[in-house]
DNA sequence: GCTTGGCACTCTGGCGCCGGGAGTGCTAAA
DNA sequence: TTTAGCACTCCCGGCGCCAGAGTGCCAAGC
């Protein structure tokens, strides 16, 4: 795991060219061309010998006797630790994407948007991790609607503006009559009346606690009503389906790559991608470690991105991380444009979902 | 378009054979496999010549001089309009959906669940369109938030216990100062309370209405926050994305089946499956018709669906027909097996939200 | 000692050929 | 009308061949 240190100069200019090479058009590199191509002015055959060594390290293999080189996972690796240079983007196309972001006015929007922007730009798949409702958010506002006898429709909104619809389903009792949610509209009025007054601006972590509290404490005085509004209120804030928060856009841009044609690899990241589960995990890990995180063939360590890279970054709101996001493609994809692509995307949305968190906050009159 | 008349039985029963054998194993049927597998005691030679007749009038077709032959698309048409015998399911298997649905409690999940057992059943993709919100369902309760200067948050609860979210944003002035939507939360607690007070019960056609004549009539003397409730309220009322509307589940089940090995066809039916307007036209058709439809290959109208054939049935809550669902699969696919299964699952479905439905209607004390 | 040209070797991929197998269409007989 | 026979066609897998590309190694040169 000390790739850099033992390459001479001339293996890296030789070892980057051949990535570069590779990437852009897919077939093994010979030493002839890429003797030509490095602008080192060597033979063909001192090309060789240097192939002969980055081969004994594992940066680069033959597919066969005869064939050129291709990279390895590791040889990609050290590609992009410490060869590739990153071209920043065009003025133009930061603008475009600027512009984009523009159009959308809600957060759930600006992320849907930055999804399609990832798989479109990168003409890969694109995937987002939308921010988990936070507990550091403060409460604005709760509702109660009594849908049936034994359904109750909560719905919790936060300063910030998101919202969040839960459906208490009583135990079902099979005895059935006087179901437990018989109360009417107005005591449920009240109920919200209530808690709208008493946690307005607290944050649902403190929401979260004072419930338990309460509920621990007055246990028998509380009022059947209040009982249950506390309890449906409780359930509410109760973290929701990660599931719902991975964002997966251009799927099928995957299906024209030749390096992905086979069936059986395609079909399993298609799983991937609908189970979603793995992915998170993915996104999650990356989001702890902030910055641009690039994981290669089998590094990221789930079966169905064998031969795929992931290039992530987080994005934050107001300076604190709350999600990540990232491209999805084969191995053999294009770093240097893609790296930042994903970078500048995560700031724009930092940026959009800030301005929009900051222009909300200037709103509230609790702060 | 008279395919049926001219068909001698013995035509028709090779054909039958035909077509179910074709189905079973994908491979050309020749005529020495037929003579032995359609019981009709016929030598070679006659199944040829009956063959013959039978390519001639577009039901089979040979991919080659020496191959066996395999149904057209109009071949499956005759064999799926006169020819094949729907087994009914094994009581085991419908006891075993049955089941399924029973663990379903919200209409959403009901149908999410729909979805997912015609892909897993099938073993192909799955698709349903859920309803889209009836405008004879019944007001309940509508709620008012404000989220910021220029975004308000209107949340519209039907007495069926739908519930739909809608971001009202203000129209961007330049100026800023002084926002449209700038009321308290008592003044929209209010003019809520003024809705539900009198609209609970009515259908939401007839909201409509009255809102809009209420709008005319009245203009200039409304306060200011009865005009802009109207006008969210309105814009509550509007359909919604018809996008949302579609589940599409399984689709990776597609990519083990040799009939779709192209990649351009396959990615051609992602997309669509992503797009989703074709197929919601496409199911959105069948629903006028009512009972088991069946589309195949072209017949659809669409490219994308291209050597696919597709099975809907509509389903319906209290005898309203209110949604389609259905499955896709390569043109060769068991149609007797999965037209019972279709139609089992639409039956289940729409008991599975009858009886929701029906539950909490009891529960409303306005009936 | 590194670099280089030369050379033999190897592997792939395309092409043409061949033979077996499967199935057809036609014809003539039952 | 059905059937057996037969010649024909086409696909497909295997085989050999060849050109092309690239390698590894060796010996000569700077």
């Amino acid at each position: 795991m000390r790739p850099a240190s033992p390459l001479s100069n001339r293996a890296e200019q030789l070892l980057k060219t051949l990535v570069e090479r590779y990437i852009e058009d897919g077939q093994p590199v010979g030493s002839r061309m890429l003797a030509r191509q490095a602008g080192l002015d060597l033979s063909p055959a001192t090309v060789r010998n240097v192939m002969s060594d980055l081969e004994e390290l594992g940066l680069v293999r033959a597919p066969h006797t005869s064939a050129g080189r291709i990279p390895t996972e590791r040889g990609y690796r050290v590609f992009v630790d410490s060869l590739l240079k990153v071209k920043p983007l065009h003025a133009s196309e930061v603008r475009r994407l600027q512009d984009e972001f523009c159009a959308a006015h809600d957060p759930q929007q600006i992320i849907e948007c930055a999804s399609g922007l990832l798989s479109e730009v990168s003409r890969l798949t694109g995937i987002v991790m939308a921010p988990r409702r936070d507990d550091f958010a403060a409460f604005r506002q709760i509702d109660f609607v009594r849908l049936s006898r034994d359904r109750l429709l909560v719905i919790l909104v936060t300063q910030d503006g998101q919202v969040q619809n839960r459906v208490l389903q009583a135990p079902s009792r099979p005895g059935g009559a006087g179901g437990e949610f018989d109360f009417t509209s107005a005591e449920l009025q009240r109920a919200s009346n209530y808690f709208n007054e008493t946690f307005s601006g607290v944050s649902l972590a403190d929401v979260k606690l004072r419930l338990l509290g309460e509920m621990e404490r007055e246990h028998d005085d509380l009022q059947r009503i209040m009982s249950l509004a506390m309890r449906a209120a409780g359930a509410a804030l109760e973290p929701d389906e990660p599931e719902d928060h991975l964002l997966v856009s251009g799927e099928s841009n995957l299906m024209d790559l030749p390096d992905l044609g086979d069936m059986r690899k395609l079909r399993r990241l298609f799983e991937a991608f609908n189970t979603k589960r793995d992915l998170l995990d993915l996104l999650d890990r990356s989001m702890r470690a902030g910055g641009v995180k690039i994981f290669i063939g089998q590094e990221s360590g789930y079966q169905a991105l064998e031969d795929c890279s992931v290039i992530t970054a987080p994005y934050s709101v107001d300076g604190n991380i709350v999600g990540t996001l990232g491209v999805i493609g084969p191995t053999r994809m294009a770093y240097e444009r893609l790296i930042p692509v994903v970078d500048l995307t995560a700031r724009l949305l930092s940026n959009a979902l800030t301005a929009l968190e900051r222009g909300d906050r200037l709103e509230d009159p609790r702060r």
